[in-house]
DNA sequence: TGTACATCAGTGAACGCGCGTTCACTGATGTAC
DNA sequence: TGTACATCAGTGAACGCGCGTTCACTGATGTAC
């Protein structure tokens, strides 16, 4: 028998395994066997931590939510100023994607509507809370100078906030060929060239 | 029973319909029951046009396919200079999403990796043959001087093709709510500031 | 420190629903004469 | 113009696979005394 865990433990590791698979495949291919399978347990055994497969989404959203946002914080935190914020923020979106943690591909997989209604709502709700908080930089920005005062803080937000998915398109499309740092560098430039005060 | 139609008609009815449902609900949620009853038949009769789901997948993305590329042709054909053929490009993708054809919500969707691996791919392909044909309007632009010399071509049409995918997302999260044209216009406004020289 | 007991995470077999798919049959449509 | 026949799109019942879920059972772990 596999080492038995605390549930509280065991649902951590559960839902950490299932944003790897996620990223992977989305949640049409995501599947209670696999994931059992990934934290050495039987498929049984899930529920044991979780009340079903939904219930196991919902709890892995929470997770996601967490990370997203506290990019946007540490970001926040570690620039000396809104712009700079924004420019780190891209860089470890970037870096996340690079790494596996398809962030936008996590987003839309989820979001597709289904019979449980309960789940597309909360992914639409962590993208518009996220939208918030990239605005609420820009704005800041505005406040210091460093930003154009003319220009619509939510616009930006969402063309910030798009910048960074069809890279994670392109780096599933073509792998380690595709350079998405440098992808994200040139985006960047673009970016702020668009929004920042000359 | 239902009136009789040759096959050549019944499946072009048949992928239209599926573009529909894949819009509403992505291919997870996408099957044969409910494309069936969408144009008035049986399920069973589906396999008289398809060789089965994945099938109907495959020439759904065709069509989705000379759509998308014929916007791109048609925003060329009707613009007097690159820059406008840009501009009419966004506005009518946003127009087409306000319609009901969520076109980044397609591509997301259809792209999650399955069994199939022919699908995914497919749906790469688009969007790389998408992201090239901007490029070159974006490389055209550079040619007529419109657009900065200096600014990486790839990156601008990467941008591009991002900026129109979150208003999908918020699109359906806000539905009416959200004005996609004049967020189209919004950010139409950052991109222009951008990339155009001066 | 050791023993008895309760709790609870993990197991594997089995179930059953949803859904894609098959197949024999029907009857409408178009063609040959 | 009418009749006979061939073709083929549409039907509905049934099948079966995949997969989420249940359940009785096991045995490890932690606690009470």
């Amino acid at each position: 028998m596999t080492q038995k865990m605390n549930t509280e433990a065991r649902r951590e590791q559960i839902t950490g395994a299932a944003l790897v698979l996620l990223a992977e495949r989305g949640s049409e291919g995501f599947n209670i066997a696999d994931l059992a399978e990934s934290v050495g347990l039987v498929p049984s055994a899930i529920y044991r931590h979780f009340e079903g497969r939904e219930d196991v989404l919902d709890a892995t959203l929470d997770v996601f939510r967490d990370r997203v946002y506290g990019l946007v914080e540490a970001a926040r935190n570690e620039a000396e100023d809104p712009l700079q914020a924004l420019e780190l923020l891209l860089t470890r979106h970037a870096r996340l994607i690079e790494s596996g943690g398809a962030v936008p591909h996590i987003m839309a997989s989820m979001s597709a509507p289904d019979r449980h209604a309960a789940r597309p709502a909360k992914t639409q709700k962590i993208f518009t809370g996220y939208v918030a908080r990239v605005e609420r930089l820009v704005r800041d920005g505005q406040e210091s100078g460093q930003v154009r005062s003319d220009i619509d803080s939510t616009s930006a937000a969402l063309l910030f906030a798009g910048m960074i998915q069809p890279a994670a398109l392109l780096r599933h499309a073509e792998g380690e060929r595709f350079d998405i740092m440098a992808h994200a560098a040139g985006v960047w430039e673009l970016f702020r060239r668009a929004v920042a005060r000359d």
